[in-house]
RNA sequence: GGGUGAGUAGCUCAGCUGGUUAGAGCCGCCGGCUCAUAACCGGCUGGUCGGGGGUUCAAGUCCCUCCUCACCCA
């Protein structure tokens, strides 16, 4: 048993999140989690909004309402969402608490006594009639090479240039549209990342448990040179660039950029968390304070990974505390939407809220861990979804258990037969085979989901329900009860066990039809962990263990359709409601 | 323009440091069974592993080059 420490990237505040997002971290990151708590280590599972940031004031703006109560809400919408597909966060906090701000301003101050901050000056449009200067994406202008007329200050829609907005022609501010702007001479904090680069070296050379495309990506930044980056912006919503409620001079109408402060509430919601449950979060986070023996392990999308393998760190090493470092990270390609991108703007795809109306939780999780974007982008259709689900989960788990289930309420009263009772079976090729298979599967089931191996762990425990049915058409119990009772009863029993089993090997990644197949078994909460082999045996004995755990007349009963299908004309409504191939 | 990843059966994908006749699931076809959500079990069809060149006794698996897609960076 070990301690697991598990963040998701944090999804941003401007709405409810896709299929995609929810694919590329949060759904696997908390499959992670539940698999981990059945193996019995002790896990803990911090997520929250992102809430800092020029989109937030846009989306805020357009809505008509201040950030604050943007944000209250679009966080309160989030949480739900997360709720409804189950994702099993410990705790799911929020980057504009105070804590973060606290530990945010805390981190801002060590970095500075490190020698790692530095103030500079530098040129950046100020709006006088909106009195305030313009991050880069607030100001619009004619662009100087192509001369495209709205061309955003970070860059051209048109010729697709990249932009430094104080080279616009006939600039004006896009929060106002005046054009009364100018350019004035303003301070920004820059994090010295470029000093931290051999220490980050150093680290990233001894990292294990990355995948390639992490440290590749990291050892690229590090080969180009690391760049100091600025931490500070020109907005209200955010994190005062302060230290000890003293605002820093010149900056009072400045805060801390997005990126500066979002990984940090990895950190502050842990605080959050703690306070909330009477928890210690020191010993998550500081190595002088029990955090040595954890295993941090981060989710996130592929655009994240140099925020994660460099920015955080620098972050985290510069400040010369002992905090806790990533261990394992694992990173994720798109879900892309009929071959294209998912889109909020174009509105493209489905997202969470509109998913859950459609069809079960279960339904999505199962699918986008089957077909989660591990190696490369993966394509999502109601098609394939369709296919999917109605194989794996209706026709090879759903029906399984509902035959034996069934069979064993009509001829054997709803009860488990035991060998006492029927004593006449005998154990013979079915049984050896399903033991066997299942001793090779199990094992390897768990080593997928301790690597992380989504895809694998998924199509795994696919193997295993089909192994069921082939059990069950290799031992037959229907053809021997007409001759055989004991020998029918020998089926059912094994039957009901693999039920009973596959239930508790569906629990991370369906978690509500785990429950109604356990629940309908009867089995109780303690006995659905995945404690399967004790200290000396072995995996045959264990299995053989697993096929016998119910007990005697333990009563059973055959649970509703636990998947209904997905019928054709569904999938033709959805292509309808949500575009399809033609969005 | 630079970097990274990917291009393997109709579809979605496995194939670690090169080594017996390239695998799985879905789809399709044939057969079996009848306990079950017309489900399940078995078998079969199907690939010159993006193109070209090279290294090697041997390459999907290494090298070069070209093409296509995605993402990151400029």
């Amino acid at each position: 048993m070990s301690r697991i420490l598990i963040t998701s990237a944090l999804p941003y505040i401007n709405g409810v999140k896709h299929l995609g997002n929810l694919a590329g971290s949060m759904l696997p990151a908390d499959v992670y989690a539940r698999a981990m708590r059945l193996l019995g280590h002790e896990v803990l599972y911090i997520c929250a909004t992102d809430e800092h940031g020029t989109p937030a004031e846009l989306a805020a703006q357009e809505a008509g309402i201040t950030v604050s109560e943007y944000c209250d809400k679009m966080h309160a919408a989030q949480k739900g969402a997360g709720e409804n597909f189950k994702l099993s966060y410990d705790y799911f906090g929020r980057s504009s608490t105070p804590s973060n701000h606290v530990l945010t301003q805390h981190f801002a101050h060590r970095l500075e006594a490190e020698g790692l901050i530095e103030e500079k000056i530098s040129q950046q449009v100020y709006s006088v009639d909106d009195k305030r200067f313009l991050p880069d994406r607030f100001v619009e202008g004619t662009c100087p090479t192509c001369e495209y007329e709205s061309a955003r200050g970070d860059q051209c829609d048109n010729c697709g240039r990249l932009l430094d907005p104080i080279d616009l022609i006939n600039p004006y501010s896009a929060v106002s549209g005046s054009k009364n702007v100018e350019i004035r001479d303003t301070n920004h904090l820059y994090l010295r990342q470029s000093l931290m680069a051999d220490r980050l070296r150093v680290w990233i050379d001894k990292a294990q448990g990355w995948p390639a495309l992490a440290k590749s990506i990291a050892y690229k930044w590090l080969d180009e040179g690391l760049r100091d980056r600025s931490i500070t912006r020109d907005l209200s919503w955010g994190i005062p660039v302060a230290h000890e409620g003293k605002v820093r001079e010149g900056f009072e109408e400045k805060v801390f950029y997005v990126w500066f402060d979002a990984p940090i509430e990895y950190i502050a919601a842990t605080q959050d968390w703690a306070a909330e449950t009477g928890n210690d979060w020191a010993r998550w986070w500081r190595t002088d304070k029990g955090a040595d023996d954890v295993s941090y392990v981060e989710f996130m999308g592929k655009d994240n990974v140099a925020f994660h393998t460099l920015s955080f760190p620098t972050t985290i090493i510069g400040s010369g505390e002992p905090w806790k470092l990533v261990d394992k990270l694992k990173a994720f390609n798109w879900v892309t939407w009929y071959g294209g991108k998912f889109s909020t703007s174009q509105k493209r795809g489905v997202f969470m809220d509109q998913a859950l109306s459609i069809a079960p939780s279960d339904y999505w999780r199962w699918h986008l861990i089957a077909n989660a974007p591990e190696g490369s982008d993966a394509g999502f259709t109601f098609e394939d979804f369709q296919a999917r689900i109605n194989s794996d989960l209706a026709n090879v788990l759903g029906n399984f258990v509902n035959r034996i289930t069934k069979y064993a309420g009509g001829k054997f009263e709803g009860k488990v037969p035991s060998q006492d009772e029927f004593s006449g079976a005998i154990w013979g090729e079915a049984e050896d085979w399903i033991v066997s298979e299942l001793s090779t599967r199990l094992p390897k089931l768990i080593e997928y989901y301790e690597a992380m191996e989504f895809r694998k762990a998924a199509s795994e425990t696919r193997a295993i329900w089909a192994a069921g049915n082939e059990y069950l058409t290799q031992a037959a119990p229907w053809t021997h009860y007409k001759t055989n009772i004991d020998q029918a009863a020998m089926g059912t029993r094994i039957g009901l066990n693999l039920v009973a089993l596959f239930g508790i090997l569906a629990q991370p990644i369906i978690p509500d039809a785990a429950e109604k197949i356990l629940s309908a078994l009867n089995v109780p909460e303690g006995n659905r962990t995945w404690n399967f082999v004790g200290e000396d045996a072995d995996w045959k004995t264990a299995v053989t263990d697993i096929l016998d755990a119910l007990p005697k007349d333990h009563a059973i009963s055959a649970p509703d359709v636990l998947f209904a299908k997905i019928e054709d004309g569904d999938v033709a409504e959805w292509i309808a409601r949500f575009g399809g191939a033609e969005a």
